[in-house]
RNA sequence: GGCGCGAUAGCAAAGCGGUUAUGCCACGGAUUGCAAAUCCGUUGAGCCCGGUUCGACUCCGGGUCGCGCCUCCA
């Protein structure tokens, strides 16, 4: 089976059939970079950096765009609160998502472009848009029509009547309709601007997206990602823009959108409040943890985010090192996973649980495995592990690393020595004396055919 | 008000119109000086009410509850 993907626009689940198969575009709308990332930002970046995985396993070359979105009125605020330019403001938190983004062992774009790098190409949009009749100026901003488009709203499934009975916003006075959007706005004495035919501005918020990927990726592209909540307004849009400078040709050709992370059974958001930083997250638990996580729902449903979660997923992963430092001497071969379980459930729209599910598989069926089946096996697990971008570090290292304060693996060794000591002496009293001591120090030690081992436990 | 999503065992979470999901936890057994790890096994499920069907957790209808979008938001 190839890769079936769910596709918003149609809400059903389709066969993935790409444009040029020798060349993949896919996008996903990135942060905007005013302050640290949460676990929410997450999960879009971590599930469509696996899906930019498989896509690489199944196609030759794969562009994958991931955009910063460097102006915009928060990160205006956070400079003007700190005295200091937007560009100081947006260059700190970018290379902060980065790092960790890095950190979720999520892989770096083909490309990452910037929203004030392609001021210009925004102009050009938004003064095709005005000459094309879907746009027009007034008081120094111009305005999508959105009644200058006969589909929009499709991606969203609303219709401009039901969205203005709902509206929760007041009208400004300069938008002709109520449902027309910002394509360029009016910077004021003293507020980050750049000079346009429509005077001294900066850009909506939408039209990067519509920009960024003309310029780059061309006027049609494979997928487009990014969370549900970008559904509406932001990809309706972005569709609305682009379809319309392009003359309605076909603008995105697969849209997909990740569920949530709440905590408590309610959406995780910035103006919210309730939120979880990766970077505080990560000083409990490993990026991997965190990435292991993320992935344990479908990426389509909600998902709760909770300390109990991520322990269970620590114990998930302690399990697959235990499988693997078994093997540690056993050299990895060149495998072919296509053919597996666990990826033909990765190609039925990136069913993860699933795929976490063979993995265990996989690791049970190593741990029972003769000894010339284990380089095999162990191949199977590693190739399939790194596609969901986990168990890339050393088995010894992940189940021996301490934290600080813990007690140093030479004291350890040094009490292992001392017990075998005991053990050859077949005093047994001093051996479980030393095992508790250690035991009470989080450490367990495992006595096997070839010695003792062991591993810090949380 | 409009549009949409969800409800699965103690917890997390999938597939599937009929045959064990899986993981964590719990319990039993093998193994071990004792443990740990591992293996084998057990308990335990599908919100409610109808309908379709030989048969429904799975399809259809109606409820109930929860969540989301319609405003910045991943």
């Amino acid at each position: 089976m190839s890769l079936q993907v769910y596709n918003s626009y149609s809400r059903k689940k389709e066969a993935f059939t790409p444009l040029d198969a020798s060349n993949v575009k896919m996008y996903v709308c990135g942060p905007t970079v005013y302050n640290l990332v949460h676990i929410g930002n997450a999960r879009p970046v971590v599930v469509f950096d696996t899906l930019f995985r498989v896509l690489q396993r199944l196609y030759p070359k794969v562009t994958y765009a991931r955009n910063i979105t460097d102006v915009d009125d928060k990160i205006m605020k956070v400079a003007q609160d700190e005295g200091v330019d937007i560009g100081e403001v947006s260059s700190r938190y970018a290379a902060e998502y980065q790092k960790d983004m890095a950190a979720l062992n999520n892989l770096e774009p083909t490309l990452v472009p910037y929203a004030t790098q392609h001021i210009d190409d925004m102009i050009n949009m938004t003064q095709a848009l005005i000459e094309k009749g879907h746009a027009y100026a007034a008081e120094g901003h111009v305005l999508f029509a959105v009644q200058s488009m006969e589909d929009y709203g499709k991606l969203s499934n609303r219709s401009l009547e039901d969205m203005l009975a709902g509206a929760r916003v007041e009208v400004a006075p300069y938008k002709k309709y109520a449902g027309d959007f910002v394509l360029w706005k009016p910077s004021a004495d003293g507020e980050p601007g750049w000079d346009s035919p429509w005077g001294k501005g900066r850009p909506g918020w939408h039209l990067e997206c519509s920009a960024m990927i003309k310029k780059h990726l061309g006027e049609t592209i494979d997928i487009h990602g990014g969370g549900k909540d970008l559904l509406f307004p932001h990809h309706e849009n972005e569709i609305a823009q682009s379809c319309c400078a392009h003359d309605g040709r076909p603008f995105v050709n697969y849209w997909m959108h990740n569920g949530f992370v709440n905590i408590d059974g309610e959406k995780m958001s910035k103006s919210l409040g309730n939120f979880r930083t990766v970077r505080e997250l990560l000083e409990k638990f490993d990026g991997e943890v965190l990435r292991l996580a993320l992935l344990s729902a479908h990426y389509r449903s909600d998902m709760d985010f909770s300390a109990e979660l991520l322990e269970q997923t620590k114990t998930n992963l302690d399990g697959f090192y235990t499988a693997l430092r078994g093997v540690s001497e056993i050299p990895v071969e060149p495998v072919n996973i296509e053919k597996t379980d666990f990826f033909k459930a990765l190609q039925d729209d990136l069913n993860t649980p699933q795929a976490i599910s063979e993995l265990h598989a996989m690791a049970k069926a190593l741990n029972k495995a003769a000894d010339n089946e284990k380089a095999e096996l162990k191949s199977h697990l590693i190739a399939a592990a790194n596609m969901l971008g986990v168990l890339q570090k050393s088995p010894e290292a992940w189940l021996t690393a301490g934290g600080e304060g813990d007690i140093t693996a030479e004291a350890i060794d040094a009490l292992i020595i001392e017990r075998n000591q005991a053990r050859s002496e077949k005093n047994w009293a001093r051996c479980d004396e030393i095992r508790d001591e250690l035991k009470a120090q989080g450490v367990v030690l495992e006595d096997g055919k070839e010695g003792t081992r062991w591993r810090r436990e949380a």
